[in-house]
DNA sequence: ATGCCTGGTTGGATCGTTCCAATCTTGACG
DNA sequence: CGTCAAGATTGGAACGATCCAACCAGGCAT
């Protein structure tokens, strides 16, 4: 409890220096000091305390991190799991996670300054960047450390970001699905300008030119759009369904619409899903996973280099589930001629 | 940035010891001393060093809270709800919250002593205690500060907790559905000696003894059980489903299995969940919410008073989507007789 | 022997705040 | 007009670590 590094010193014989020494630079200390410091540090059960050091070090080594309120909405899951990741890779990396909560963007800007100026926290990682996101370019102005989480959509200066190619992700299921037999692929996304959202389609409809030959009015022709609701999706994709014998979609709430709007007809239609939430997991139906493990990684390592960028590839879950009429991905029965 | 306390008192004109008053002890100061050392604080735009302060205090009010690793399942969201609901709070609290991971009990005993002894953290919250669980006698054996979410199942001596009242949830349910009419009102749960589980099912039992006055055996046949995994659900609870017109569960899972299960009759049967987690709102079905900012509340008080325990009351959420063939609560045209 | 360098070790100052006790004002009152 | 108490303000010592520069021993060259 409160043994200081004096105690230690004490009970080795030698000075608070050296004890310091041992613990933060080992190599200078003679091989034999170094044991028994060493050994009078675990028999007292010494931790230094961690504020004394920050104070001094002029340094916290601590990561902010913006959380939303509680809405009953989806889409948080996919930041839990990153915090999740963070923090997990945090404590290996001897940094901590701190949380805060804001409303607004301008309210997250106002309450990292007050972090950085009161020594809570030190770097920040701002997540969800969107077009016209004014939150980059106010801490690249006032010289705030943080890494973003998302592209840089329209930001003056090159800073450290993480993404997740989300193109990368469509590409691969509609691949295959493509591969699986499926040719009349839907896509349903959200309205367009989304940044994510058009990029998530983007993938999509590349793999569809390429691979048959769609034009840009026949891709529009299989697109359903939708706010990112459940129960909006049901309505938007009902006039896609007798068109297309597959689906791929921007989110796990619009696969799930889609799937509640095909389930009255008894079809067995696929559908994959985006971020591989919960939703999917508990409907079954396979979907595209951020691997927000390696976002975790990429941004830790951004914290030492601010001049690093990575695009992470997302992978495709599959799964076998055939309950709701969701067909696997790789069920050739269910393709059409 | 780097204004200290002695910038904004030579600014003003006095003593640094008068600023730290005028800050924290406004009360000692002369009105006009106080603000004129006011307009100097943010003249500066000074903000207290925390770290100096917190070595001087000897405390630092931060609550340690242990998250799960990411697995796919959806019982972490509803521990993810808390967290944001403790970290609003928190804010306003002028605390902080240090997220931490383990990945067993032990591990967690283990960091949670580590946190405490660097004084990382002073404070902690326990979640998720059950029958059998050694944290808390760990805990309180080494004197560290905490409150349990989850009530005390056997601990050898009285701790602050805060608790939701499951049997009150499912009551609420079940009487609700008995309101509509409902009579062959079915139970499905986990497996038998899981406390919450066990809790959650007495709310309905009690609820159907009470106003239909079925026995234990009665109630014994009305009752299914399954892990809590939506596929498994699905297969426990077919049986069931010719007996029943209705079905209370204690989680969103066991409620999506069910619902699974019901599905291709075509049947109309309400079905309500546990948790209201993104699986409810996603497919539409009602569910018992666990009130997560008055637990987060409790929790705030706890740490002031440790000899407080708190029994928060869930409230049933109501949703009248028809999707899934998922009846509302109060409709009363799919009653039977 | 004297000086010099290098690997080990040490003392003292410092980070920025709050605690504690002491000092200075002020005003009321005998 | 001096005394005293309450009100307002202040100086200095902590909190517990790290930074920095200085010190010391001893090996080697001069």
């Amino acid at each position: 409890m409160g043994t200081r590094l004096a105690d230690v010193a004490a009970h080795a014989g030698v000075s608070v220096q050296t004890v310091s020494n041992a613990l933060n630079n080992p190599a200078l200390l003679k091989p034999t000091t170094l044991e028994r410091v060493l050994a009078s540090v675990d028999a007292l059960g010494y931790a230094p305390n961690i504020q004394a050091r920050r104070l001094r070090q002029r340094t916290v080594s601590t990561i902010g991190l913006r959380i939303e309120p509680v809405v009953d909405n989806i889409a948080s899951s996919l930041l839990d799991r990153f915090l999740h990741e963070l923090t997990a890779q945090a404590d290996e990396l001897g940094r901590h996670v701190l949380l805060f909560t804001a409303t607004s963007d301008e309210e997250e800007v106002r309450k990292i300054r007050r972090l950085q100026s009161e020594r809570a926290a030190d770097q920040f990682v701002l997540s969800g960047t969107h077009p016209g996101d004014a939150r980059v370019d106010a801490l690249l102005e006032a010289g705030l450390p943080f890494v973003a989480f998302g592209r840089p959509w329209d930001a003056s200066a090159p800073h450290a970001w993480v993404d997740v190619d989300g193109a990368a992700g469509t590409r691969e299921a509609t691949e295959a699905l493509l591969d699986a037999g499926h040719r009349r692929i839907g896509f349903v996304g959200w309205p367009a300008g989304s940044g994510s959202g058009d990029d998530r389609r983007a993938g999509w409809a590349d793999a569809m030119r390429e691979r048959l030959g769609i034009d840009d009015a026949g891709l529009e022709r299989l697109t359903a759009r939708s706010d990112d609701r459940v129960g909006e999706a049901v309505d938007a994709t009902a006039h896609l369904l007798p068109h297309v014998d597959a689906l791929v979609c921007a989110s796990d709430s619009l696969a799930a619409g889609a799937i509640a709007a095909a389930a009255p007809s008894g079809r067995r239609l696929p559908v994959i899903g985006f971020d591989n939430t919960s939703l999917a997991a508990g409907l079954g139906f396979p979907s595209i996973d951020q691997s927000l493990d390696e976002v975790a990684r990429a941004v830790h390592a951004a914290f030492a280099d601010p001049t690093s960028t990575t695009l992470v590839r997302p992978r495709l879950v599959r799964r076998d589930d055939t309950r709701w009429g969701i067909a696997p991905v790789a069920d050739r029965g269910s393709a059409p001629s």
